[in-house]
DNA sequence: GTGAAAGCGCTAACAG
DNA sequence: CTGTTAGCGCTTTCAC
């Protein structure tokens, strides 16, 4: 692979005028560079990206911590996040901790600062002690999703407001007639989708229910983990005609759950979930949901953690009097499919 | 963040000793090397590495061009990756081609040999042409599924049996009774999955079928696609009592045709995909499919490619006197869940 | 066993 | 506008 060096030697010129026609940096003269250009289409010279990692003291990756791909949500946020990085020519190191807060470490360890120059985190379930260890050592961390905009986590953030996607999906059903509302939360209590519950319990009192009262289960967020809970919850409480779920992977399990129980959807049982994965699009029938900019919430996330790795002056985090930077996106909003529909009375 | 220079100054060694325990080469007396050891930890060193690569001309990283990460499959085979590169100390740049021949150019232009030292290639819709160049500019290059092991595609490459699987996904509905089966083909005619299919018509004629006769029909692979396909087909052909189809998605999509159409999987209709995806096991009922050593696939594609990497003097290929390497998976075996049953007589 | 020195390919002042 | 000069942090001969 031919080096600028070389190229300033077909060119006859110096390295240093190579490197300022390549960065359109310093004023180099009309004919100059074209002779430049020539040389480098000539030899088919590319950039040797760690030299100018080496050189510039800053790498072009950003490092995604993830912890898990099983679950399909995680696959669409990071190609999100893989595009935006590309539009601003930074690439894309995946970091799988299989929700393993020592593997997350190792990984930080070894990149963050040097291969990579900030940390994306997505639920990657890493102590945030490691992250703020990580933010000394001068990589900036964003947290992607965070779900209470109101109760800022510390770090750099992009925070969804999930309280109001609960808030949504409630009222959805309430609207429809709904009064006995099953609840399948798809974390431990108090665990990552309190936000979501609290905005149903909020809904829910407002219509002048006592949503605390109504049947709530707490579940591992998967299909499986959806489908037995629902079978449960029906089998307690047969009168509910109405399910809400804090995401959509359980609440396709439910939907699973009420086809055996002989329940038809919407008919006999409403099911609704929380974010729009693309699995809700091609269920049948298809899931009403409360959707969440993913989208907007990668880019916000890319923009977030470039400006951190360029304006480092403020401290890594961002932080203003207030604290660390905590950028919060559009509103979820509700996409009404085959799941839901008006109640019944069985 | 601390160099190996201060941790040199720290330990009252030079440089090279520090690298030298570093890397476990050259031998170091134990009381300096321990000397080294704490003067590390205590100033929390961690090798730069751009750094590193620069001077050993060497990057710690690979490349993986996907073409798209809707289809399922690919964050799994990705995640298999990134498990077996971890293992080897590498990292794991995802890069997405959305398909598209000139970002996928664009990816290996900017990193391929310079940032990234390999390149895995799955599906991602490359010119060959680029692929060669890259190797010419001394990046490996892997192919990670290469359809046809008899027929090398003259890169190095990890090949699965897929007309095994086609065969097998065929003589599992033989050994059921069906014999009016139709097919549904996720790719262009003579496209990616024709070894599926040829599989496939192979195993009806040795059952005395004409399996060409069989009806097929081409169709995206995705569940829509499927979809279409199925209906199509079931109401051109009513007398079908099963379904092949070359992939998961497609088959997913297929039962849902098949239940619109009010038929019963599988005492209507038997369905059968390949590749066994974690989908297959979630559907109800669950998918009977012919699975693919995904992860086996991956390893062998990590193995090979940095058996490349290392040894590039073999041509970056892999040369032997018969062209590049070829590696042959363990073989697809299938997975008999709730889609199949006895040939019913409507 | 350890140190000195050169250099990987590029950028970034600063001179001219 | 272009060339000169130092490094960036690490590895690697090669002496000692």
């Amino acid at each position: 692979m031919p080096t600028l060096n070389e190229v300033a030697l077909h060119a006859g010129v110096t390295p240093a005028t190579v490197s300022n026609v390549l960065r359109k940096k310093g004023r180099v003269g009309a004919e100059t560079r074209q002779r430049v250009l020539e040389a480098i289409a000539q030899l088919g010279y590319r950039p040797h990206l760690p030299a100018r990692a080496l050189a510039e003291g800053r790498a072009p990756t950003i490092a995604l911590m993830v912890s898990s791909i099983a679950n399909p949500f995680y696959p669409e946020f990071a190609l999100a996040v893989e595009n935006a990085l590309r539009r601003k020519g930074q690439f894309l190191i995946i970091c799988n901790t299989d929700g393993d807060p020592q593997t997350g470490r190792a990984y930080l360890d070894q990149i963050a600062g040097t291969l990579s120059e900030g940390v994306l985190v997505m639920n990657a379930n890493l102590d945030f002690e490691d992250l703020r260890t990580t933010e000394l050592r001068g990589a900036p961390v964003v947290l992607c999703m965070w779900e209470r905009p109101l109760d800022p986590p510390g770090l750099p953030c992009v925070a969804v407001d999930f309280r109001l996607a609960g808030e949504l999906a409630a009222q959805h059903l309430l609207s429809q007639g709904h009064r006995r509302i099953g609840a399948i939360v798809g974390s431990k209590v108090y665990g990552i989708h309190a936000a979501r519950y609290d905005g149903f319990v909020d809904a829910m009192q407002a219509a002048g229910l006592d949503g605390a009262a109504a049947p709530v289960v707490y579940a591992p967020d998967t299909t499986q983990g959806g489908y037995a809970a629902a079978r449960d919850l029906l089998k307690a409480h047969p009168d509910l005609t109405a399910l809400f779920t804090t995401n959509d992977l359980p609440a396709l399990g439910a939907m699973q759950a009420a086809a055996d129980l002989g329940l038809e959807v919407p008919r006999d049982l409403s099911v609704i979930g929380i974010t729009d994965i693309q699995l809700a699009r091609e269920s049948r029938p298809g899931l009403t949901t409360v959707a969440v900019p993913t989208v907007e919430a990668a880019e916000l996330a890319v923009e977030l953690l470039l400006e951190l790795v360029e304006a480092p002056e403020n401290g890594a985090r961002g932080d203003g009097p207030g604290g660390a930077r905590v950028c919060v996106t559009s509103k979820p909003r509700l996409v009404v499919r085959g799941s839901t529909g008006e109640a019944s009375t069985r």
